[in-house]
DNA sequence: CTGGGACCTGTAGTTACTACAGGTTCAAGG
DNA sequence: CCTTGAACCTGTAGTAACTACAGGTCCCAG
C-alpha cells in the first residue's frame, strides 16, 4: 500500500519560509537547493528536507553569511565525502567568523538593552553604540576584507 | 597656536578598515557618512570619527543588518532630535532583531564546536547543522518575508 | 467544463557593492 | 624647482544577490 506523498507547491512553501518565489528557484539554479521532483506538468513538489534546507539558507544568509559560505556549511551538513580532517578544517573556519559575530552582537545588544532601559527611566541615554562596533585593537584586529 | 590637524586620506581608511574605496564613497553618497572635509585639490580627508563611523557600519553590514537599518541605527547614535519614547521605540525593535539573531549564531556555534571537538576524537560526527538554523517553531515563528 | 489562481521560463530591474577609465593631485626624491 | 609615480577624483559599467514582470501553461474547485 503505498503512502500518499506528502508535497508542497513553491508558493506553499513561499508562504512558510518568508521567502519569495523568484529566490526559491534562484536557490535552486545556484545550486543550494536541490531541484525538486515534478508534476507531469512541470509543478515543482518539496517535501519537509527540502524546507528545513531552505530556512537554514535564509537564516545564514539574515546572518550575513555569503552564499559561499552557505554552500559551505550545506556540504559540512551533507556530508559528502569530507574526511574528518577536511570537517574539522572547515568548521572550524567558520567557527571564528560565528564567534566574531556573535562577540559584536552580544556588544550591540548590550549597548540597546541600556539605552530601552534608561529611556523607560526617563532619562535620555548616552549612546556607545558606534564604539560597540567600531574597535579595531581586539585580538586578530580588523576583520579581513569586508567586500 | 593652531593645532595641526590629524586627518586621512581614503586610501588610508580603506587600508586600515579593509573596506574598497569605492564603497567609502558609495556610502557617502548614500548619506551614511558625512562628506569629509577636502583638500583644495579635492581630496577627502577623514578624522578619526569618520573611522569609527564606517568600523560600525561594515560590523552592521557583516551582522546581516540592512543599510537601512544601519541608518536607523546610526540616527540613534546621532541623537538626532528624537524623543526618549522613539529612541526607545526604535531600539527596542532592532533589539528584537539583534537577539534572534544571537539566537541563530549560539546554535551554530554550539553545533560546529561539537563538530570540531568530534573530529578532534577521530569520530565523523553527525551534524545537525541544517536544524540548527532551520526550526520553524520558535516562539515568533519564522521571520517577517526576508526578501 | 470553466475560470481564476498558481505555476512555469525567461528577461529585466533593484540593492549593495565593486571595478575600471581617463584625468587631476600630491609628495618624495633628485 | 622639476619629475614621476602613486593616490586621488568623477562617472560609468559590471557583479552578487536577489526581485519583479510578462506571456504562456497547469491545476483544482465549483
Amino acid at each position: 500500500m503505498a503512502e500518499v506523498p506528502q508535497y508542497m507547491t513553491i508558493g506553499t512553501v513561499s508562504k512558510r519560509t518568508g521567502c519569495k518565489v523568484e529566490t526559491i528557484r534562484y536557490y535552486e539554479r545556484i545550486g543550494l537547493l536541490p531541484a525538486p521532483v515534478r508534476s507531469l506538468g512541470g509543478h515543482r513538489h518539496y517535501d519537509h528536507d527540502a524546507l528545513k534546507r531552505l530556512n537554514f539558507i535564509l537564516r545564514a544568509r539574515q546572518l550575513g553569511f555569503t552564499l559561499d559560505t552557505v554552500r559551505a556549511l550545506l556540504s559540512l551538513a551533507d556530508g559528502e565525502g569530507e574526511s574528518c580532517a577536511e570537517v574539522e578544517g572547515i568548521a572550524g573556519k567558520h567557527l571564528g567568523e560565528v564567534r566574531g559575530k556573535l562577540d559584536d552582537l552580544a556588544a550591540l545588544e548590550r549597548v540597546l538593552t541600556d539605552m530601552v532601559a534608561r529611556c523607560r527611566g526617563g532619562t535620555m541615554p548616552d549612546c556607545p553604540l558606534i564604539e560597540a562596533l567600531s574597535e579595531d585593537d581586539r585580538p586578530g584586529g580588523r576583520r579581513g576584507g569586508w567586500n
